[in-house]
DNA sequence: AGCACGCCGACT
DNA sequence: GTCGGCGTGCTC
């Protein structure tokens, strides 16, 4: 038996695996992630390592292996902690343990540190010319270019000194050694949050809001861990309840994580934090360099800070005494990682939780179902806040039958009401926000008159209409022509839908000319700072009308913002996967608690061609619990998650015939996996994935459904051991992706 | 990072 | 010859 080391020196050239021989004593204790003291180098001086890999092959000549010299007892080590998780990970999510580590260890890269370390003179004026004629006589040329430079500048920069002067380490070494001059290795990180003087003012929390924060703070020091499910309207003051926790939890001597959306992290929110934790708190963010992260990683391990708050990656912060996970807005796509281990952030918490003996708190106003779902089961405590925190008013909702304004010759993009609407709050110089909620590629086919969309006959998924003129299923390839009439009602309406931001704005210029319109979408937000630039713009009311997508609906309040419209609430309801009614649901939710966050009264309009469906009917009571009771029926019906689980294959490669062979083959793989372990799980495919081919990478899918995660992982085992030996997976890729976001 | 190996000029 | 300065390459 061999273990796979990675010697625990922050080093770029040692940043690899060594392996060594496990001794007989340590077979049992010998589990991936120990820490392990192991003879290294030459002189094989005693270091500390983490196993990170077991495995019975020698990898390189036999001889040359040493052995494991101790095991270290299992300690607190945040390290061993993480390393893991990170198997953890690879086991439950797939992938290889290093795809893990990468996701799990802070970057090894110390690019920042480096920078930052110095060389200086460590003697007084005589004793330099001394040491200077010395070497002089004696001719040492580095050494005598070294202190030349010295002379002229006090300090210089470790790098320079190597690679400008060509002074080799050793050099550097034996003045060191002499006292001649001392390297400097200041670690200055700087807290990426600026101070402002605001005294931080306590809240008073009402009385729900109280009850929460007695309930879990009384579990907590009564030393119960568990995980918690707050379901807080918006407006509710769930951050409120956050920060009282929190302090709770700080006062017992530990340490926070809080998660958030990326786009959530706002300057105020984060300034909300700042002024009531004060120095001890962090935040992480996708713009910061990889020196910076690494720099909060370091602070965060040497005890400096107490809280951190960042998105999903903030998950792996090597907090010593981690005490608390907090997850708010549990429901966002953003918290399921895209890349291989392809997690889900709230699984990877609470299991982290476990081990460092830590709570979890998951916050949304619109739950995910299978947050929800859990709660009811018992596994999550679910708390509700019903009040509005503020006294504000819920808005009003209007549905609009699209197919009625059909009817009524109206052939616009807005409806009668919502004309209206609009010309009242431009008279009354209120802000309007359109909101389209368009997501990924949308392109279902739908009749205009009556609102059927196509489905498959076998996923009850929205077909997708392409290029070919051809429809088809994302889940199973189904195909089928588009048809010439509506096969329902029989009208010649019947198209694919779809509307761009771009084409939204046009129609606002010509219906509402005076109308001053600004649009949001990737396009306008591709410069760097577009995005809170024009949200800037609006909250300053240099525009009377915001366009865009979802990303207009999160973050941000504008008082003055009365109206919102939604262009077509069916863009994400047939998006063409089995999340669309929860994300509809969702968006709906969202866009209307934009309307009326202040003393003004708000209005939200939704346009659709079905306002009979459940998502819209219950987003428009704002009642989450009919959504739920009726979304989980069609999941429990269809074995969508969370009343099963669903595997989903990807395999990839430039070359078409290869792709197929590999998928024929995973099929057959899994046929031979469920005769030999008795087991009936329901396939689907392989059939090629929805964009069938990105950047000449041709790609296929399989989807795998069971009521048993278990059975998807051990599934997922066995087809990760072909892939490593069978010729054909060659130049082939293959990802796993359990309980899916987003399609492929 | 830390260690040793090997090369080179200088000195006893 | 030997010694110290110096550069380089390897570590399971």
């Amino acid at each position: 038996m061999y273990a796979d080391i990675i010697i625990d020196i922050s080093h770029e050239n040692l940043d690899k695996t060594y392996q060594y021989a496990i001794p007989q004593e340590y077979k049992e204790t010998a589990v991936i992630g120990t820490q392990v003291m192991v003879p290294f180098g030459r002189g094989n001086r005693f270091l500390s390592g983490y196993i990170i890999g077991i495995s019975d092959e020698p990898k390189i000549d036999k001889g040359l292996i040493k052995q494991i010299s101790q095991i270290v007892p299992e300690a607190t080590v945040i390290e061993s902690q993480l390393i893991h998780l990170a198997a953890w990970m690879k086991e439950t999510f797939g992938g290889t343990m290093n795809d893990s580590l990468k996701t799990v260890l802070p970057v090894k890269k110390t690019v920042k540190i480096k920078e930052r370390k110095r060389i200086c003179l460590n003697i007084k004026e005589e004793k330099f010319t001394e040491v200077y004629g010395e070497n002089l006589r004696k001719n040492n040329p580095a050494r005598i270019r070294l202190l030349e430079a010295l002379q002229k500048k006090n300090t210089l920069d470790y790098d320079e000194v190597i690679h400008k002067l060509k002074i080799s380490r050793s050099t550097l070494q034996g003045l060191e050694e002499q006292g001649v001059i001392k390297t400097v290795a200041e670690q200055i990180y700087r807290n990426p949050i600026k101070l402002e003087d605001t005294p931080y003012q306590s809240v008073n929390l009402n009385e729900d809001q109280k009850r929460i924060v007695e309930n879990i703070l009384q579990d907590y020091i009564t030393g119960v861990r568990a995980t918690y499910l707050i379901h807080g309207i918006t407006g509710s003051g769930k951050t409120e309840v956050y920060m009282d926790i929190i302090d709770g939890v700080l006062k017992q001597g530990k340490q926070v994580i809080m998660l958030i959306p990326e786009i959530a992290l706002t300057y105020q929110t984060v300034m909300r934090f700042y002024i009531r934790f004060g120095e001890r708190i962090s935040i992480l963010n996708s713009k910061m360099s990889h020196g910076e992260r690494f720099d909060q990683s370091e602070r965060a391990k040497a005890g400096e800070i107490d809280i951190i708050i960042g998105p999903r990656s903030a998950l792996f912060t090597p907090f010593k005494n981690l005490g608390l996970i907090i997850i708010d807005e549990e429901h966002e796509n953003s918290y399921k990682s895209e890349t291989t281990p392809k997690y889900h952030t709230t699984d990877v918490a609470i299991k982290r939780a476990m081990m460092a003996n830590a709570s979890v708190i998951l916050g949304s106003a619109t739950p995910s179902l299978e947050a929800y779902h859990k709660a009811e089961l018992g596994e999550y405590k679910l708390y509700t806040l019903t009040k509005r925190a503020k006294e504000a008013i819920p808005p009003k909702v209007w549905v609009v039958d699209l197919r009625e304004e059909l009817k009524n010759k109206n052939k616009s993009i807005f409806s009668q009401k919502l004309k209206e609407l609009i010309s009242e709050r431009l008279s009354k110089n209120e802000q309007i926000m359109l909101f389209l909620n368009r997501r990924g590629y949308a392109g279902f086919v739908s009749c205009r008159s009556c609102g059927h969309v196509v489905k498959c006959l076998h996923c009850d998924i929205s077909l997708t209409s392409h290029n070919s003129g051809k429809l088809i299923c994302h889940y199973c390839g189904h195909k089928e022509h588009l048809p010439q009439k509506c096969p329902v009602c029989g009208s010649k309406y019947i198209a694919a839908f779809g509307t761009g931001t771009q084409k939204v704005e046009e129609f606002v210029k010509k219906e509402f000319f005076n109308a001053r319109v600004l649009r949001m979408d990737t396009d306008t937000t591709k410069l760097k700072g577009g995005h809170e630039r024009i949200l800037k713009a609006f909250a300053q009311q240099k525009a009377d009308i915001l366009v865009g997508t979802q990303m207009i609906v999160k973050g941000h309040d504008f008082p003055r913002v009365t109206l919102v419209g939604i262009i077509a609430a069916d863009l994400s309801l047939y998006a063409g996967d089995f999340r669309a009614g929860e994300r509809t649901f969702q968006l709906l939710c969202q866009a209307a608690g934009r309307a009326g966050r202040d003393a003004l009264p708000g209005e939200v309009v939704i346009q659709t061609y079905h306002p009979e469906h459940y998502s819209i009917t219950c987003a428009a009571k704002g009642d989450y619990k009919a959504f739920f009771e009726q979304e989980m029926l069609y999941r429990k019906l269809m074995k969508y998650p969370p009343a099963a689980h669903i595997l989903l294959i990807l395999i990839s490669s430039k070359e078409e015939e290869k792709v197929e062979k590999a998928a024929q083959f995973a099929g057959e793989a899994i046929k031979e996996w469920m005769n030999q372990n008795s087991q009936e799980l329901q396939v689907i495919g392989p059939a090629p994935a929805g964009i069938a081919k990105v950047n000449d990478i041709y790609r296929r899918v399989i989807y795998m459904k069971d009521e048993d995660y278990q059975n998807l992982v051990n599934l997922k085992n066995y087809l990760e051991g072909y892939y490593s030996y069978s010729e054909y997976f060659n130049n082939c890729n293959l990802q796993f992706d359990f309980n899916p976001m987003s399609g492929y």
